[in-house]
DNA sequence: TTGGATGTCGAATAAATATTCGCTTACCTT
DNA sequence: AAGGTAAGCGAATATTTATTCGACATCCAA
């Protein structure tokens, strides 16, 4: 009967919102300029969400599912902490560098004020394997022992920042550096 | 002749964008909010900047200075440049703790996409000495060698994350786990 | 003490932007 | 192949928010 919502618009949307967040930022982020850079009409963009603010929630959440995917992948694992632990910076790294959009936008919503609790709770849920995955190391002695909402921050905070640094200025990482890169941030969690 | 503008008034605007910033993101900053929060009348806010853009690079611009005198107190100045870090450090670290508002607001403003190339570039030139000091402690090999951006990265990162979720989640560091979080950042940039 | 230049105010206006609407088009079902 | 239903559109409207403006208050200098 009717005729379908199309799967590939709807990725266009999210494609176009992340692209335009990390160009104009947040608050320069506007609907019509979201259809124009999907290529459809704005009238269009409220067949797929009812507003924007549903838009950038659905942006969010999808983003970090897909990060969750990244992290959580059954090829990471390994027999040592260590190399458990590399595989999955290494990941992340990876996706943050070749997707800094991405990331930006997570980061930017987190701390946007816009956010809702709800949100922060159910996509936090996601992650509590990682959670579990450094209290182990902790209770083994392996890295030190902080609080994981502190540990997480640290590997966190060292990968997003320097995937900024290496996007806004355009730098690029000479051989070895991403090697030197993990090295510092395995020395400031090990024991 | 004329009546002078108001030194608190202007304080009052700045506090209020501040506190507004953080409380519902930088595109959530409405100039009449600012007024009211600030205890003044909506008008009054254009005798003192001329747009919302530049009450925004005013107050950024102010605390970045007020950043960099933190950073570069003279008291901070040792013989060793692991004293002279650690003083800086904490210094910074504290700073962001007191006044996480400051600390975000900067962060924020860098990737809204609003800041000009030439605000950036005034900014960062405030900052030399640190990129300097460093220099010097990697050709005395203390630390390790990657491009300065690297390492301001790393050092930067750890701390507004970790500032972060401890005003996010309103957690409160235990006693002792400052000194650990300092040992962490030392851990990643030592040789 | 007084006058004028400016600060102060918030209602009025302008500008920007989100959202709706009536229409057209495309697709799916029968 | 035809009818119906929802997608698709972008101009029109509603809403939100920045900015201006005219009346009034205040301060400084003479």
């Amino acid at each position: 009967m009717p005729k379908l919502k199309d799967e590939q618009k709807l990725a266009a949307i999210q494609t176009a919102t992340l692209r335009l967040v990390i160009r104009t930022g947040f608050s320069g982020l506007k609907i019509a300029d979201v259809a124009r850079e999907a290529g459809i009409g704005t009238g269009t963009m409220y067949v797929y969400y009812s507003d924007k603010e549903q838009l950038i929630e659905d942006v969010y959440l999808t983003t970090k599912k897909e990060i969750a995917a990244v992290l959580f992948d059954p090829a990471h694992l390994s027999d040592t902490f260590q190399e458990t632990f590399k595989r999955m910076w290494l990941a992340y790294f990876g996706f943050c560098l070749q997707q800094p959009e991405k990331m930006l936008f997570v980061e930017q919503f987190l701390y946007s004020g816009l956010i809702s609790e709800d949100l922060i709770a159910e996509t936090e849920a996601m992650f509590i394997p990682l959670d579990n995955l450094l209290i182990q190391a902790q209770e083994q002695g392996l890295i030190k022992k902080v609080s994981v909402e502190i540990a997480k921050a640290f590997i966190q905070g060292t990968i997003h920042e320097v995937v900024k640094v290496i996007t806004k200025k355009e730098y690029r990482l000479v051989e070895g550096e991403l090697e030197k890169c993990f090295e510092m941030a395995w020395g400031s969690i090990k024991i």
